[in-house]
RNA sequence: CGGGGCGUGGCUCAAUGGUAGAGCGCUCGCUUGGGGUGCGAGAGACUCCGGGUUCAAUCCCCGGCGCCCCGACCA
């Protein structure tokens, strides 16, 4: 059997299926799937057809879900003057080592060397926005006046920059896609409101349309946004037992109104400096998908993202089956488009439908149909699920043969949404299923070192009372790091109550979230 | 910025101190079609760059550049 050799050189985790190794294989599997690749410019990422529209769905969802929450669009500049950046301290030593800076606006050829031309030397250096605060709080400063002007809650989906030494594919890149939002308010309990609300909204997006189970909490002084009081974060687990950010919403306060001189007249007509929220979700989330469903086959997207939720492939032999055959797909590809079921029929000719099925389900395409002269004859339609629970000591062949059912044409056709919302659901319970085979209560250092670096690690529940200092020194012994401080509601029933901290022994009220993390 | 690995057709990789070969992909023809059809023909490479050793370097040595992985930094 000839296979692609994109594929023939399986990874080593498709054979030792250790969980190191295993992230190793999803990366690559970004790579084959032809989502996304690394661009010329070192650490960027070129985002590919397939991948961006998994992007634009998770936009449109996200969007849909501000616009409820009563927030509005607007955008600001990519360029940031570097007195900005100076005027939160916090903020600006937070982002300092990481930060794209334009300090010319001509090119000049000299001696055949296209250089910066040193005449064009940029008074005040730009910077290029690693997010948007400065920037957008110096606009505030001209539209808050009043506490008639409050809320104002706006979102912005733009690129920035990040110049960070060590990239990753979709994780991590110098470039990436994002959203941030950022509020005024005229008092700090408005303020946290927003900032809770815009998690809960972050939360329901990864659960409910991502299929990726989160735990919501406060993150520690260390890991804080640069120049907020308090963040607040939801955090999934990856296959590989390590722990991946994914959303964050701030609360910070006056420090930026502060900074950018923002007062409103309350209703007393005294001058007040207003709250603010900055909350954002990235591209970081399509690695997230990646990282928490896929499988062997490659990936597995949820039906909710999924750009193509069902493809048909038409299977003949004669010219006059291929006419036949695609006619019907046609008509079958109508009656679900009109359902708003997101089909494409895959007419290529030429190429087997064996070929065809690999290369969706590689593309994570959570539903096939097969049309063929069988089918046309007994007015049926097969139809094949891209997975299924597993059944211990099933091959993979037997697997195939369950994933497939065959059904009368107009029953087929009805079942497609059913099937569909079954597939979001069963997804999420199996990711549950996943963490939940992957999550500890820990009380001793020993099985807490065990569980990290002999058991695959995961999410540890420990009671934690040491210092900034003893964290680094649990980053060190165990590559462990505190991912959260849970919202009391999020901790499991075993989890809850006082105890003594895993590595002090002094008392502590509530157990964190501890784990390795990307 | 430290530690490791690697640079050979478009891709994934072989091989050899005497200037290269396979699989896939691509082009053409036939064949095939319910889980990666089969056959034939064809196009495509100054073996990353610079220097050294040698009669001779893609191979050995030194330097550079680039990429990948692991750490520190971070969403």
């Amino acid at each position: 059997m000839n296979k692609p050799a994109d594929q023939q050189k399986k990874p080593a985790s498709a054979v030792t299926p250790r969980a190191q190794d295993y992230a190793q294989w999803y990366l690559d599997v970004i790579r084959n799937a032809a989502l996304a690749e690394h661009s010329p410019v070192r650490g960027c990422m070129v985002i590919r057809p397939h991948g961006y529209a998994i992007w634009e769905k998770m936009q449109r969802e996200l969007d849909d879900r501000f616009k409820a929450t009563g927030h509005e669009n607007a955008y600001f500049p990519l360029f940031i003057p570097l007195s900005f950046l100076a005027q939160e301290e916090k903020h600006a030593s937070g982002f300092a080592k990481e930060c794209a800076v334009v300090t010319h606006h001509r090119l000049k050829s000299i001696d055949g060397q296209i250089v910066p031309d040193p005449e064009s030397k940029l008074e005040e250096p730009l910077v290029v926005r690693p997010t948007s605060e400065t920037i957008i709080w110096a606009q505030y400063k001209n539209w808050i006046q009043s506490y008639r002007d409050l809320p104002l809650l706006i979102n912005q989906w733009a690129n920035v920059v990040r110049w960070e030494m060590r990239t990753r594919l979709f994780l991590r890149t110098a470039e990436f896609l994002w959203q941030e939002g950022h509020t005024a308010h005229a008092t700090e309990a408005e303020a946290r409101e927003e900032v809770a609300r815009m998690l809960d909204v972050y939360a329901d997006f990864a659960e409910n349309v991502m299929a990726v189970p989160v735990v919501k909490g406060a993150k520690t002084e260390g890991e804080r946004f640069a120049g907020a009081l308090d963040t607040v974060c939801i955090e999934g687990l990856m296959q590989d037992g390590k722990a991946l950010q994914m959303g964050t919403s701030h609360y910070l306060g006056q420090n930026f109104s502060r900074s950018a001189d923002v007062k409103f007249q309350n209703r007393e007509g005294r001058l007040e400096y207003v709250y603010a929220t900055s909350w954002g979700v990235s591209t970081r989330l399509v690695g997230a998908l990646i990282m928490t469903h896929s499988d062997d086959a490659g990936l597995v997207l949820p039906p909710r993202l999924a750009p193509i939720q069902v493809v048909i492939v038409p299977i003949y032999k004669t010219e006059e089956e291929l006419a036949r055959t695609v006619e019907e797909s046609r008509k079958v590809a109508a009656e679900l488009r009109a359902q708003g079921v997101a089909v494409r029929v895959d007419e290529r000719d030429g190429m087997m439908p064996g070929a065809k099925y690999y290369e969706w389900e590689g593309k994570g395409v959570p539903l096939r149909i097969e049309v063929g002269p069988k089918d046309l004859e007994k007015g049926s339609i097969c139809i094949a699920r891209r997975f299924l629970s597993d059944i211990p000591g099933e091959t993979p062949e037997q697997q195939r043969k369950r994933r497939k059912s065959f059904l009368p044409r107009a029953e087929a056709i009805a079942s497609i949404k059913p099937t569909l919302d079954a597939m979001q659901k069963e997804l999420l319970e199996k990711a549950r299923a996943f963490r939940a085979s992957r999550t500890r209560v820990i009380d001793a250092l020993e099985a807490y070192e065990k569980f990290f670096k002999e058991e695959g690690g995961g999410f540890a529940w420990v009671h934690w009372a040491g210092t900034a200092e003893q964290e680094d020194e649990m980053a060190k012994r165990f590559e462990t790091s505190v991912r959260c401080i849970p919202f009391t509601d999020q901790l499991p029933a075993e989890a809850r109550g006082e105890g003594k901290c895993i590595l002090t022994g002094k008392p502590s009220a509530i157990r964190v979230l501890m784990s390795k993390s990307y």
